[in-house]
RNA sequence: GCAGGUGUCGCCAAGUGGUUAAGGCUCCGGAUUGUGGUUCCGAUAUCGUGGGUUCAACUCCCAUCAUCUGCCCCA
């Protein structure tokens, strides 16, 4: 009988793992709780024209990217390849252009797209991201940038670059993709056959090719920033202004587009050095995205958010496991079980108790107990119970306390160990 | 979708045409009769799958699947 695996692009968290991811949820909570960001928990799935009108028929993600289908009463159905569509469709479903503004939401969970799994890419993945709907000034902008990089370095990321461009808005944005498209129009003959493609689809991609000849082919191409408008400048400058006056360190890169045809004005990206994973080095990328809530039926309101994902951001954090707690060494796996049943409660859960379930040997439990790196054993053989005093130990210290009463056992575990 | 690499026990890994497919680690069981990861003993693989070549295949060929890496694109 063979062995079942996972589908393709997917994988299991396992419980070490599972560990670290956890860390990362407590801490984003935290930092985003702490900036007035409120959780919102949308459907895995949507019905498949969210993503075709929000993210753009033309990207790579509505293209060939989604995992479509259809349920048993052929509703065409999508599973969600980014969160943000989503939350956009929630906010114009229930009137949130109502509630106080701007609306500060994160969420968390997983994305698919159906894709080739390479090293930090998978067709299961997950971000945690925020998004922050009903204000135009880039302070905004600032603020989730700023609770962005604060995440990151609560967990100890240091070797992280913010990247930073603004497309303007959208008369900006169609005026210089006219005048990059009369550009490249003279070049289709000699550039390569992505950039070929990239012109048909996507011009403002083309400048981010990775071949050496078409970037010398480009070398003179118009660039973004003479194209914005005044309107655009004015929010640029404070937007640019404002990082400074954070001290926030950031290099503005012109050919920075993004995929998702939703931005506008301000887009980013923070990337590591970290050779750990590769080519997919981008670890938190967001943007503004004015037109969205507008396109999908709702009232006109300007917007920002970003998405970290978190498979590549745990790939960057060191895993390091504490257990602790203590381990119940005993001739009676029933008596054990009263006892820890008894304990946890009265610990109030605030450590990790166990024992062995298959009345092991003596020895053997206390091996168990080393080698699953607990904080403690305490001793319950047949003396303890009969006598009400017990034996604890220390393994990490090596120290031995004996005859303690039962208190004495709770008071000792809990003073130095709390989960 | 394109290009390349890899597939031998849970993990690492020898074997490259010929009798019983090394070894290490982990895990599990046992021994050392209630105290430190020790030591000792034991158990655990038909070599991704299917086909072909051959007297003979883990070793050669083909296909397929999986996985990894790069491109496209992205978190």
């Amino acid at each position: 009988m063979s062995k079942l695996k996972a589908p393709r692009g997917t994988q299991d968290i396992l419980a070490e793992d599972s560990k670290l991811w956890q860390k990362i949820e407590a801490e984003a909570i935290k930092v985003f709780a702490a900036a007035g960001f409120n959780e919102i928990r949308t459907p895995i799935f949507e019905s498949t024209e969210l993503f075709s009108r929000a993210v753009g028929e033309d990207s790579d993600i509505v293209n060939k990217e989604m995992y479509s289908f259809t349920d048993k009463s052929d509703r065409p159905l999508t599973l969600r390849p980014e969160a943000t569509a989503a939350i956009v469709r929630a906010y114009n479903e229930h009137s949130l252009e109502r509630a106080p503004k701007p609306h500060k939401l994160w969420y968390r969970g997983p994305m698919f797209r159906y894709e080739r799994p390479q090293t930090g890419r998978y067709r299961q993945f997950h971000q945690i991201g925020i998004e922050a709907i009903g204000s135009k000034p880039p302070y905004i902008d600032l603020e989730i940038i700023q609770v962005g990089m604060q995440l990151l370095s609560n967990l100890g990321l240091n070797d992280l670059t913010l990247y930073i461009n603004s497309l303007g808005n959208q008369a900006s944005r169609e005026a210089y993709t006219k005048a990059l498209k009369d550009f490249l129009s003279g070049l289709q003959e000699d550039v390569c056959e992505d950039c070929q493609r990239r012109y048909q689809q996507n011009p403002l991609r083309a400048l981010d090719c990775k071949q050496e000849a078409d970037q010398a082919l480009y070398k003179n191409a118009p660039s973004l920033q003479d194209y914005l408008d005044e309107e655009s400048k004015e929010i640029w400058t404070a937007m640019l202004q404002g990082l400074d006056k954070l001290a926030i360190k950031y290099i503005v890169d012109p050919r920075l587009v993004r995929g998702l045809d939703y931005y506008s004005h301000a887009v980013f990206e923070i990337k590591t050095s970290s050779k750990e994973l590769a080519g997919q080095n981008t670890v938190l990328a967001g943007g503004r995205y004015d037109k969205l809530v507008k396109d999908l039926g709702g009232q006109e309101s300007p917007a920002v958010g970003w998405a970290l994902g978190l498979e590549r951001l745990a790939s960057l954090i060191e895993n390091k496991t504490e257990t602790g707690g203590l381990y119940i060494i005993s001739d009676s796996a029933m008596d054990a079980q009263i006892l820890a049943r008894k304990l946890r409660q009265d610990t109030n859960n605030s450590i990790t108790i166990d024992y062995d379930y298959n009345s092991s040997k003596f020895n053997k439990q206390l091996e168990r107990a080393i080698k699953r790196s607990y904080d403690w054993a305490l001793f319950y053989m047949e003396d303890e119970r009969n006598s009400g005093k017990f034996k604890l130990k220390n393994l990490r210290e090596t120290v031995e306390y004996n005859d303690l009463d039962y208190d004495a056992v709770v008071a000792r575990t809990t003073s130095c160990n709390a989960l």
